[in-house]
DNA sequence: TTGAAAGCGCTAACAA
DNA sequence: TTGTTAGCGCTTTCAA
């Protein structure tokens, strides 16, 4: 097999100089070479198969066509690959390409991450977290052109974007009342992650302002799985005056009230409305009848994140950082029903 | 914010020259250099902060330490990540970035890929998929070192791994048989992918090893999901001569099958044992009781196959293509219990 | 309208 | 023991 073919080459087999080839491969503006001599260029390199070689363009010119995308332990959700589809797709839809890296939580470790991005040269990064938190921006970015994904940053006047959380959970208690719900319960986390209380709190707003209780046994707490959502919903269905319908912190939990119900004899949606968050579709797709719940824009934020970051890239003037907060949208089911009374 | 350093600041700094910091820091076999400059290079490179641009010396050794990771649509499964990240954990402990891409199904797409990626002078290739299939491997990586990730290369001759779907459902079948089962049903799905055909065999073949009853009413087809599993078991326990406990294709039909024995008022695993494949943590871990299944071994796939690669990278000789058969270890929680009867 | 030459930052022969 | 030089493959200024 032929080696791979170099400008050099291509300049050879048109008889003229690599310089002239640049210009016309590169549509340089402002290049006045010959339509004649054009096509020629154009010819012989479509024979010889050319493509130039972007780490030599690299050097010369300063870019690689690369953007960093740095994360602590992304990979390993199930949500990873959506966002990581979403900056992908957005990344190569303009020439470029993504460097991935994990770092776990250490500190040294994303250190050491973000130098091996700047040793290559990356034109710009992308620093992702697996769900909506604070993140410090490792310092070795400086002065790289970067963007925030899913997370806030905590040290850096930099562009993020993270889900609409509030927009989300408000949504979806509007699902619950219009279908005429006036005690809903919501079952939480025990932990504090932002979208908790985010949640937590657009579920208290949306009672006030539907002038509906606000009842503290109303809320339960318990772990973010199928488990804890099981035994939360069962204590709420237990309880004194339990809720005709239960808006849970997410599709894990719901699966659980889903079991909760079936044990008590309840069915969804008649007796009990059941709503979720995140949209995990393994489980709320799965899940009989199909959890209403809002979802969680990863594919969307991915792109967004490298669309703002290619903005600030081509820009010649710098761009005011932006928060951007990216809609859950509502996404119905069939979990969702008039109360019985 | 002063610029990056260079090889050059550094040489002036320590008073020597480029050459000479180059030997220095890249240990270089058999360079004589005094202790004593040895001793002040560093220093200089420390203080200055100096890293080497990996970009400059890609171009001048022809070695990027970077591998492309070309996949169909992986990072939009939930095993993505893991897979993903295996690769990603075996490369960086090596020095090795993942410079990644995703092409659908197209053919056309695929070439541009690996185009992409041979014009950014990859060391070397991982060519995956999201499930266990056959791929063409790009005839543009021919003169690249590539390994093929969880599928079989139609027409190159490659080192590969699969996972090892006949040893899995073996186990699985064997924790039943061990149970005390002698009934044992089959949910499958509709489709051909590679893992339904060889599930299917192992199944058979473990009931004939056994000398267990081969009653192909004990096969049940439908859609791989829960809704799937759900139907399939319902004809199942309502047929004639029930089995009491099922094998399921995956995890995800497995679901359906607590549905259905639940509306029958079974209980798992005291009226049916129900086991799955996959591993799909979010619903084995999720269901309740936990679900006995076959882990699909994405991680260490994904290690596996970049280690191969390096191997080839780094060895002198040529290395014959293998191919994996990388191990499903049975996954034991509590939906098997011995039969009723 | 085109070509020559310099140089991006580094490594590796070869000299000294 | 260290420095000089050439060159990886490309772009871009400057000159012709």
């Amino acid at each position: 097999m032929a080696a791979k073919p170099r400008i050099k080459d291509v300049a050879e087999r048109a008889g003229v100089s690599a310089a002239t080839v640049s210009f016309v491969l590169n549509d340089v503006e402002g290049a006045r070479v010959a339509p004649e001599t054009r096509d020629r260029i154009r010819a012989a390199a479509k024979e010889l198969g050319y493509r130039p070689n972007t780490v030599a363009r690299g050097l010369r010119t300063q870019r690689t066509q690369m953007i960093g995308f740095i994360s602590d332990e992304i990979a390993t959700t199930p949500f990873a690959g959506q966002m990581i589809q979403g900056a992908h797709d957005a990344a190569h839809k303009a020439g470029y390409l993504l460097l991935m890296i994990n770092t776990g939580q250490s500190a040294d470790e994303q250190h050491l991450a973000a130098q091996a991005l700047v040793q290559r040269q990356i034109d710009g990064a992308i620093v992702a977290t697996m769900y909506h938190q604070m993140v410090e921006v490792p310092t070795e970015l400086a002065s790289t052109p970067r963007v925030v994904l899913d997370a806030k940053p905590q040290n850096d006047a930099v562009s993020y974007v993270v889900p609409d959380e509030a927009g989300g959970a408000t949504a979806v208690m509007g699902e619950l009342i219009a279908a005429g719900h006036h005690r809903i319960g919501h079952v939480t986390e025990r932990n504090e992650p932002i979208a908790k209380g985010l949640r937590l709190q657009a579920y208290r707003e949306s009672l006030r302002k539907n002038a509906l209780p606000e009842d503290p046994a109303l809320i339960e707490e318990d772990e973010a799985n199928a488990h804890g959502g099981y035994r939360a919903v069962l204590r709420l269905l237990d309880s004194a005056d339990p809720p005709t319908a239960v808006f849970c912190y997410n599709d894990r939990m719901a699966m659980g009230a889903y079991r909760a119900a079936a044990e008590r004899g309840l069915k969804i949606p008649e007796d009990l409305s059941v709503a979720g968050y995140d949209n995990q579709q393994l489980i709320s797709d799965a899940l009989s009848p199909g959890l209403t719940t809002a979802a969680l824009p990863h594919y969307h934020m991915g792109v967004w994140a490298v669309e703002t970051l290619l903005a600030t890239l081509s820009s010649t003037k710098p761009i005011e950082p932006q928060a951007h907060l990216m809609p859950c949208p509502l996404v119905r089911r069939h979990s969702i029903a008039p109360p019985r009374r």
